[in-house]
DNA sequence: GTGGGTGGTTACCCCAAGGTGAGCGAGCAG
DNA sequence: CTGCTCGCTCACCTTGGGGTAACCACCCAC
């Protein structure tokens, strides 16, 4: 986490959460998980500029704290899929409010008569990472 | 900052809003001073833990963003008040999801029945503080 | 045998956020 | 004259989250 032990997490609902998504890549991730479930390689693609091990760390958080589950298949090229839980999806609705704060009030300008409110264009084709 | 500029802040909107919100102090900051307007002492203490140095700091980026506003009386003991913008106010609604899920799915137990759903008991007397 | 792709782990280093403590300039209480 | 309050600022120092790179074991295609 990148605030450590955030103040009053053991009693703060917001603190609780924010001690949650804390960590440099966990948004990303969770907007990710969102559209479908992903591997490991292709969330590395997916979310540029993160590190294996970061990765693999943030995953694991995200997945002791119930917001993500990983499901091993057991096969030759071996395959990880890891997807959103019920909690996850709820997280994720709740930050929704924040994204649309954060895009009407705080970004330059751009992509204003796109899509839902998050950040991929409703017409996105190849592209489809958020931050 | 705690997360050395997110990722994709420039054109994501929940990367952005995270960003302002980053700090280890500032939801505490934000949730204080939605009550009223608060001097910088009554923050202090109402903050237990923040050093002066982070919370002059962590006030002063909020400031830069537009989140609160910074109002300084030239009188003789000098007091500066501080205060949410209308957008800092419109942040705040847009943190409440998040805080009424982390209430609903983080905390261990307690204060269900309480008031709103954010932090404090509505029957506060002296303690006030979220965090 | 060489390369690529799978999903990781391990060790090591860096830097910025945050903590600590001192000081300041004016005035008032004792 | 000393100390206390108020709202900071300035130097340090520490901490740990994150980056970098190497390595592992297994298999397939060339």
């Amino acid at each position: 986490m990148a605030v450590a032990r955030r103040p009053g997490a053991d009693h703060c609902g917001i603190a609780a959460a924010m001690s949650v998504i804390d960590g440099k890549w966990k948004v990303s991730l969770l907007w990710e998980l969102e559209q479908r479930p992903r591997r490991f390689g292709e969330l590395r693609r997916l979310v540029p500029g993160v590190s294996e091990k970061v990765l693999a760390a943030q995953l694991r958080e995200l997945e002791t704290d119930g917001i993500v589950h990983r499901e091993v298949y057991d096969e030759v090229p071996p395959r990880v899929e890891y997807s959103l839980t019920p909690l996850g999806q709820d997280l994720n609705a709740a930050l929704e409010p924040l994204g649309e704060w954060g895009t009407k009030h705080l970004l330059p300008d751009s992509a204003q008569g796109a899509g839902p409110v998050g950040c991929i264009p409703a017409s996105a084709k190849a592209v489809s990472h958020c931050p």
